[in-house]
DNA sequence: TACAAGAATATAGTATACTGTTTTCACCCC
DNA sequence: GGGGTGAAAACAGTATACTATATTCTTGTA
């Protein structure tokens, strides 16, 4: 049960304005969940990380709950952990993923300015650096950035939140795929062809490879009925009812 | 500025088990949001509807910030409010709308077993009656309930819970949208043909007649231009970034 | 009367303390 | 050594108190 670590926040002497320390610890928790760096055996509790951003629960907790509203973590009763997906649960965040990513990346050919695209080639770039090195960490870097980059730039923020959201959540199921090398390559080319795409503000291209591209996500999931998960465990569930 | 009644929470007398008092609380808040006992000019004030509920301000506070992070309130200095959707939202609202609901209609076809099909004939004739009474509060509830019925059914609760959050959203929309009696007739005509599709367990009428009945809910919004809102005000964003 | 400066107020945000429940662990009995 | 039993610990949830800031009210002055 690893602990990930936390930077003291506060970044100015006791003055309170700007961001409140909830969102700073929210986003702070957000880019550790990105980066790897809570795994399913972190134990998430307020009161430690309190501590070591020297801040009180209150925040700490609100950012944890509001990370759980929005199906990152769910909440055991020893801390705050990583929701474990069934296959079932998968499968359901890729049928959201399915009907959102292919419009959503059509709008983006409309929404991308130069600078996006730029960041978007600089991506794939990465990417294949990353398949020729085989350093699966920079491929799943590279692969974050580029969604992030075409999503950032969409008008419509409550579908860029929500893509995110869905997204974000089966961050675990990239890891665990990545593994082949001919994965790898598949990636990569579908990286490059949505690239493609986005520059020729291809629509339709670029919603017909969104899909493509995620569908290829799925099945590669899919592919070995991995060990663990065949029988539904509590879910990671949004819990609005 | 009218402010809802709450009634006292606490059930039990001193029991603390079961659900939690931000639950209730919030399913209470979610209710009179769905009922429009919240209106534009309602400040939601956590002390007042703790000392109201009879309990402190915590539970409260934490179920106002969860309708806040799914878009259903705004924070204010003064309060938490609707957030005002300027035109450019709602049309943000009905494109992810657009995207999950037929797809999930289609679903709905598989997963609606017959007491499910059964509130949906229910739900009809109420918006039957609603219609021929001139209604419009009826109209809505049966509207209501015809939709939170065969999105109960969803086996896919991830997509359920996605697309009860944006279609919640809009529901300042509809009060303003069915003062014609020409809209209620269609309106009517449309559960109508989507129980049909229900009944027959025809998917792909299921999908068709969502997306027909959402674009027709997306056109009579923007039929007219409507008075104020077109100047795009702070919007009620999700805020997540 | 208009208007500006300062006081009062209302509210979100944060901190600390308390409570009840679930889990863990040590101890004891068989 | 296995398994039950009770104490202790760990944790989420709730309550109360404090703080900072934005708004509103009041008062004084031109």
């Amino acid at each position: 049960m690893d602990t990930p670590e936390f930077d003291k926040i506060r970044p100015v002497e006791g003055a309170s304005r700007g961001p409140s320390l909830r969102r700073l610890i929210y986003q702070d928790l957000r880019e550790k969940l990105r980066r790897g760096d809570i795994t399913t055996d972190t134990r998430l509790v307020d009161v430690e990380i309190a501590k070591a951003a020297g801040v009180s629960r209150m925040p700490v907790r609100e950012a944890l709950l509001q990370l759980t509203i929005e199906g990152h973590l769910v909440s055991t009763t020893r801390g705050f952990a990583l929701p474990d997906l069934s296959d079932a649960d998968v499968a359901d965040i890729f049928e959201v993923r399915k009907l959102l990513e292919p419009r959503a990346a059509a709008n983006a050919t409309r929404d991308l300015d130069a600078a996006g695209l730029a960041r978007l080639r600089c991506a794939v770039e990465q990417a294949r650096e990353a398949v020729t090195t085989g350093s699966i960490a920079d491929l799943v870097e590279a692969n974050i950035t580029f969604r992030e980059t075409w999503i950032a730039a969409l008008r419509n923020r409550r579908l860029a939140a929500t893509i995110l959201r869905f997204a974000d959540q089966a961050h675990v199921v990239r890891r665990d795929t990545l593994g082949e090398p001919e994965i790898r390559q598949i990636v990569l080319r579908g990286l490059i062809r949505l690239r493609d795409a986005f520059e020729r503000r291809d629509a339709m291209a670029a919603h017909d490879e969104m899909l493509a591209f995620t569908l290829e996500a799925e099945r590669s999931f899919f592919r070995e009925d991995r060990a663990a998960g065949s029988i539904p465990p509590v879910s990671g569930d949004t819990n609005n009812d």
